[in-house]
DNA sequence: TTGAACGTTCAAAATTTTCTAAACCTAGAC
DNA sequence: GTCTAGGTTTAGAAAATTTTGAACGTTCAA
């Protein structure tokens, strides 16, 4: 595959999570990742390839290891390499800390109102009560994707 | 309950949807609908709540109407209120069209290696797959926890 | 010990985003 | 028609974020 073509996909990749909260930055890195070849890559080839500084590329790629979406492999040579998290993307769009934010926040509201059973407590009953029944579900949802991936290889 | 404590609470909202990729304006304004009394707010009143210009709410309130989370409802008097939609954050947190935003991409990126089955391609593959599993399993899951909601009532 | 490769941190610059005031519509009352 | 309340759009100001060059540590080879 020509590199450049890896690039502009990268790019592409780039804009979309851009659109949905990330640093630009992230998103590119995330990107080539997902599609260049080695999987494993120093940071000086995550410059070049993205036209990235050095420390942009430092900052993004905390932040990606962060979030449990790649990790850091020692490499033959000095330093180290980033490569893609097997499951990476099971990992990052997970919803659940965001969703156990959530629950505390309602709860702190309806601690708020005083009294739970309130009607004007019905709308944080109500998400309270959503978010809980999701955080739940999730990890049985999870597991069951793992198996059936297990299955299919 | 003291107008002002909701005041604050709303602020405390706000951070944490900021925190999440949001506007401070979009945050607040939910945050005051989650726990506004009346639940029917005018443009009017969330400026006077929040302390923001007639343009912020105007804009804020479009968003939050897009997202599903709001609607408007005809008021008395001339104009419309807002009112937060009774399921709202069953649908703010719905990472439905995110998730497809995703496959596509996957999708894309597994064209550009061309053989679908190479190694190259399973990182897309793999996540391709994460995705489209979980699309299909949210309606299932979304509607079992309207059926329990209902019972529960 | 020195030098060089590699990576991180930090302050400042560049860019982007958000907010508001003011101009501008629109619908209904009179 | 004209006026007014209510709402939207827009252009620019204000604020926040992102990026980077440069300074600073570390680690390792020689």
């Amino acid at each position: 595959m020509d590199p450049e073509v890896g690039r502009r996909y990268a790019e592409e990749v780039g804009v979309v999570l851009a659109r949905m909260g990330t640093t630009p930055a992230f998103g590119k890195l995330l990107g080539w990742l997902l599609i260049c070849d080695p999987p494993k890559q120093t940071t000086a080839q995550l410059c070049a390839a993205m036209g990235l500084s050095k420390a942009s590329v430092s900052t993004g790629m905390r932040v990606l290891e962060q979030s449990g979406l790649v990790r850091r492999v020692p490499s033959p040579g000095r330093g180290h390499a980033y490569e893609m998290h097997p499951d990476a993307f099971a990992r990052a769009l997970d919803p659940t800390d965001k969703m156990r934010a959530f629950i505390d926040l309602m709860q702190r509201g309806i601690d708020l109102v005083g009294d739970a059973g309130a009607p004007e407590a019905s709308r944080l009953r109500h998400t309270r009560d959503f978010y809980t029944f999701m955080v739940e579900r999730t990890p049985a949802l999870m597991e069951e994707f793992r198996r059936q991936a297990r299955k299919d290889s």
